[in-house]
DNA sequence: TCTATATTTCGATAGTTATCAAATTTATAA
DNA sequence: TTATAAATTTGATAACTATCGAAATATAGA
């Protein structure tokens, strides 16, 4: 991972209702949830925001490969990006 | 560490040529430079951007707590902070 | 088809920021 | 003290962004 994609994706996490929409899919992809979709419909509410700003984050996330998102009828699933968590980790030098 | 100090941090790396000198800093305080001072003023024309904004974007990662800076005579010495970086690993350890 | 609901798009606005040039400050050395 | 050099502050501007309300779209079900 570069310099230009790993800002990409800090810009994307700078913003605080982003950064937590962002923790709470990740907190609902864990074992704890296993197996369960996360809805964006359920955790909308959450948040003090209206749902074109949570429509704008979630692209925001997406287009940083944070997310991926997926319909199903009429509702939003949304999923960590497994892949970029791992890369970006490593850029920062995780241990 | 709370969303909203870790969206600080975000913030101060989101930008390309700032996360590039924080990065230039985290460098030079590796064990490969151990013992030597960090200089402001050697990084400095690795950097397409002028001196006011070089002195703007050390600000912004101070006030993020990311480095810390001392002068020595003429001279800044900028030094990573371990203690944030170690909590913001914590944070972003998803699984 | 028509209706209800979840989400997205559009258009606008207030606030933020990266950058620079000019001026100023701080520190060393002559 | 004067000169030089590194860094900071100030003031300005262009570009970007978070947010909203209104309108549009997509989907399921009656």
């Amino acid at each position: 991972m570069d310099a230009k994609k790993a800002t990409k994706i800090m810009k994307a996490l700078s913003n605080q209702n982003r950064f937590e929409l962002f923790m709470e899919i990740a907190k609902r992809n864990q074992s704890s949830f296993e197996g369960e979709d996360c809805f964006v419909y359920d955790i909308m509410d959450k948040f003090n925001i209206g749902a074109p700003t949570v429509s704008h984050h979630l692209k925001e996330l997406a287009n940083a490969d944070l997310i991926t998102t997926e319909r199903k009828g009429k509702l939003l699933v949304a999923k960590i990006n497994e892949k970029t968590m791992s890369e970006f980790s490593d850029i920062l030098n995780i241990k």
